[in-house]
Order: structure tokens, then sequence, then C-alpha cells
DNA sequence: CTTCAGATGCTCT
DNA sequence: GAGCATCTGAAGA
């Protein structure tokens, strides 16, 4: 397992996004490593694409953290009752970030189990273990992030990602998901993903 | 498998 | 006040 560096995120995201598949998610909660591999993501680039928050370098309160230098934890509230999380990309003060929409268990799904649903995996319906951490609300939820972790720097010890040698399946892309208003930016294909079952 | 409504509160205008 | 980078459970096909 080796940290990824800086220089990783200091790059164009729809690379990053496209390179963080397959790559680990190392979170510290209480003392508990949990850690979940990237199946799915979404670049969003600020400076010219509708559907970022920080749109043509739009900044407010919420969108500060994604003028944070690269390798920076970008983390927000949505829908009044979930989180996104995502990694900010490119040079420090260019607004960009990659979400990531969907991880697969590696370590330690128990305690991500009890995050999610209050149970043990062994618990969990059919359906429950299906879609465990497709979403990005969910596998917030299962690696208990939360706003408190916003602006979390990648490079310590609470938060990061981690290569360890897995290369993903081949792998797919497509439009993004859930930004029907971003009005042309809605074709562009900069969601990435590899199908699990292979 | 599909659609559908409801939850719930922050963020920006 | 309107909208939101979502999820869940219920109901129907």
């Amino acid at each position: 397992m080796k940290k990824l560096d800086r220089t990783f995120f200091d790059r164009d995201t729809v690379t990053v996004a496209r390179e963080l598949l397959g790559k680990c998610i190392v979170r510290v909660q209480d003392g508990h490593t949990l850690i979940g591999r990237i199946t799915e993501t979404e670049a969003y680039v600020g400076p010219i694409d509708k559907a970022c928050h920080a749109y043509n370098y739009k900044r407010t309160p919420r969108t500060e953290t994604l003028f944070a230098p690269p390798g920076t934890a970008y983390i927000y509230f949505i829908y009044g009752m979930y989180h996104c999380l995502n990694f900010v990309t490119e040079a420090e003060g260019v607004p960009c970030a990659v979400l990531i929409r969907g991880l697969s268990p590696v370590e330690n799904e128990a305690r991500m189990a009890l995050n999610r649903f209050g149970k043990l995996p062994a618990e969990m319906s059919a359906y429950q273990r299906k879609h465990f951490l497709d979403g990005p609300g969910k596998l917030c939820r299962a690696l208990a992030l939360d706003r408190t972790l916003n602006g979390t720097d990648l490079m310590g010890d609470t938060l990061f990602v981690a290569d360890d040698g897995f290369l993903p399946p081949t792998i797919q892309s497509g439009k993004r998901i859930g930004i029907d208003y971003a009005e042309e930016a809605v074709d562009f294909p900069w969601r990435f993903f590899y199908d699990q079952t292979l």
C-alpha cells in the first residue's frame, strides 16, 4: 500500500478521475482503519464546467475548498441529509475536483456496515449487500465522512488514497449523474467506472 | 425489474 | 424562497 502523493492530484482532472479507479481510500475512524476500492468517479472542472460548484471560478464559502491545493478533501452537504466526497485536483487556485461515486469494501466491512445500517454485514439484506457502497452519499455514511472533514489534507493520516497494485478491468465512461441543470456540460463523458463482477 | 414521493437543511439569490 | 453532484421504501408490472 503506497500513499498517493500530491503530484498525483496536481494534474488534469479528467485524467486523475480515470486513474483513481482501482485505488484505495483509507479512512481512520477512532483508531479503526476502513478501506474501500474506488469503482466509480466523476470529474468536475471549474473553469469550463457548468456542473461544477465553482464554475467560472465562482468563489463562495462552500466552494472555498475547491481553490485549495491538490490533494485536499472537498466534502459538502447535499439534499439536507447526505454528504459527497471529492478530491481537489490541478494547481492551487484552479477549482477542480473528482467526485467519488462508488467503492467496493476492502477492509473493515463490519464497521462500514455499522456506520451505514447499525448492523453487521451478516445481518444485511441481499439488496443492501448488492448496493452497499454504490453511491456518493452511501460511501460517505459508511466511512463516517461529514463536513467536519471538509478541507482535510490527503497527505495526512486520517483520510488518504493508496495504491495497492490493483489494476481495474476495462474502464467505461459516460455522462455524469444528477446534473441536468448544467446545459452543454450534461453531455461531457466525465464519469468513469468499471464492472465489479469481472 | 420500474417508477414515485418524501425526507430534510444548507446555500445562494 | 428555490434548488440541490441523493437515498429509501412502497407499490406496480
